[in-house]
DNA sequence: CCAGCCTACCGAATCGATTCGACCGGCGGG
DNA sequence: CCCGCCGGTCGAATCGATTCGGTAGGCTGG
């Protein structure tokens, strides 16, 4: 038909009506007569007008519908993690009747360089935006969206004032697994953490090396751990995966004679493993071993074993940072969220074995 | 400092050069003087000036820097799958060098009335969009899409003509690994396969059933094993969960007078699901029963199997997507890719066992 | 029968940036 | 010494829709 697209006021002028009512009729912020709107429709349905241009309507309205989600990793990576699947899973559910979509963004320019254009905060048509485990790099991320004056909403980590937090009570929570495998008798406890710092081999840590943990999440859920068992040994994984787990069971149970008779895990997914690599070494669990999670998520293929962990509300994180996310929309104060875990005793834990 | 957000034609203004040449400094298009540059960017800097605004701009260029992604699935359901998360992970990369983030959206309005607004494939600036398998539902996104004149690009479906689609040989590659497991001798073999349909019950399918598979892959890849085994019985199962091939293992392993001594899985995720079902039954892999996969991803947790399956260029196929975009957004012809899967095999497979 | 009101619609300004052709001075080549 | 070309800058038109103040009737009530 026509070389250029029908615009609402090709419409407008088909329909013989002024621009402002078949806007209208389409946006339905103003009463119409029926006459009036079925014209209008007609005349689009001829001129194969399929509704407002988007960008056009972004512009003038100043909103565009979308909300940034900024993450630190690689998004494959991101979404490996269930924790942050069902994260997700809620802020679309929580952005969805503003009628806002979730835009998938990483802080980091891998080639930095000033030739390739870049998807960033920067060029993005955000109307909001939630980072993700604000560590470190996101820092400069977040002063960017800052300074353009966009609504900034930050799950699980410290993102400075006026900035509110969608956090855990990490440390608390931990701290009741602790005293949990406490009261059970354990003595000879080790604990297995998340990844500490940005790009951290495995392996057991020194003190030192505790003391340098920049990951927000790691360093609270250790220091749970901690108030509990001051001297546990403490081996931090590169990732929260089964096979991570698996890696760490491995080396703590690979000596008889040191063998902790409870282990504590920083996610599920690496008590996951740490179960599996208990029964590698031909110990039964949790007879022989205790072993705790932290997320409360399913971990599939773990059956028939239900992990004694911490339920996290990881979708009410993702829902509560939408609403956060709403409210400053509207321009209204939004509040820093912190949930609490509650603790779930499954069938991985038990009393420490008698000699 | 001002209530007004600093617009570039204030910075221009501030810099006493017009407007255009204030945005050229930022764009880049056009050579610009050190001179004129560092006034124009001094005078941002004052003015608290951080870039062109993205609504604007995209309403100029008539490009938005926005990909679509559209599942037909819930979105934390969508990521569950380790193929899928993959093939985000290509796409993402892919579109990168245009500039472009995508943007995660569902086909459906779950709230289909006309009360609230919908995040939907018509109110967002989308450059483009990618369909993951498209099937029934997902049509009519489609056609809202086309209509609009969007570039699309179909992975895993069916879509029409004109569409560039992503997809692999299911029905060879199927076909290959039950010549596999035929070349060992199995005689008696099942199949778990993907969903037929969307919400269906997991169960054995009558010959009916087969017939009305409305998902592409599964009746694909199932009409690939029937090339071989014309009668092997089929189960579908409700999801590509390990859980789901547990329960499907538990069933066909049920009765040991039946016992299928080999078993073609249409995903990795569900062969490991078969294979636990295998143990718990007190059977050994491979030597009392063989199992195939089909994805050829990692299994968090299977070790120490390795399953014999398809390897699919899952990245890839993200990537092909990628880039068919990237050349339909640059006038060009994009042509439809056809993936082959390479088998691989494991420790999940041997010969059939001598009663 | 008239004041007042509500409904439905129109005009015109505006959102903020990009882009293309015109323009202008200076420099190198003929 | 003059012309042409080129790097650099400017003006003005657009991109497509939204929105707000205003107005013309038709209707109601006094």
């Amino acid at each position: 038909m026509s070389l250029r697209r029908a615009t609402i006021s090709d419409v407008a002028r088909e329909a013989r009506v002024s621009p402002s009512t078949a806007s209208v009729v389409f946006s339905g912020k103003t009463p119409v007569s029926d006459a009036t709107r079925r014209r209008v429709l007609d005349a689009a349905a001829h001129l194969g007008y399929t509704g407002p241009d988007p960008r056009a309507a972004s512009l003038r309205r100043g909103r565009s519908g979308i909300v940034g989600v900024v993450f630190e990793e690689h998004l494959g990576t991101a979404f490996l993690d269930p924790v942050k699947t069902l994260m997700m899973d809620g802020l679309a559910e929580a952005v969805a009747p503003l009628g806002a979509g979730l835009l998938l963004l990483r802080d980091q320019n891998p080639t930095s360089a000033v030739s390739e254009p870049a998807p960033s905060l920067m060029t993005a048509p955000l109307d909001a935006a939630v980072l993700i485990g604000c560590s470190g790099v996101l820092r400069e991320s977040l002063d960017a969206v800052r300074a353009r004056h966009i609504p900034v909403v930050v799950i699980e980590g410290d993102a400075g004032e006026g900035v509110p937090r969608i956090e855990l009570d990490n440390r608390e929570a931990q701290r009741r697994a602790a005293e949990h495998v406490r009261s059970l008798g354990h003595t000879r406890v080790a604990t297995v953490t998340l990844p500490t710092r940005a790009g951290w081999r495995r392996g057991l840590m020194s003190e030192a090396d505790e003391r340098t943990i920049s990951v927000e999440v790691t360093r609270e859920r250790l220091a749970g751990v901690r108030d509990i068992y001051p001297d546990a040994p403490a081996y931090a994984a590169a990732g929260s995966f089964i096979d991570e787990g698996l890696a760490a069971g491995r080396e703590l149970f690979a000596d008889p004679r040191r063998r902790p008779t409870a282990v504590i895990a920083q996610s599920d997914l690496l008590a996951a493993g740490v179960v599996r690599a208990a029964e590698e070494a031909g110990l039964r669990v949790p007879v022989d071993v205790s072993v705790t999670g932290f997320d409360g998520i399913v971990v599939d293929g773990l059956a028939p074993y239900e992990l004694t962990t911490l339920v996290q509300p990881a979708t009410e994180k993702g829902r509560a940072a939408g609403a956060a996310v709403a409210a400053m929309l509207a321009e209204e104060e939004a509040d820093s969220v912190r949930f609490t875990c509650i603790f779930r005793e499954g069938n991985t834990t038990a009393s420490v074995p008698t000699l």
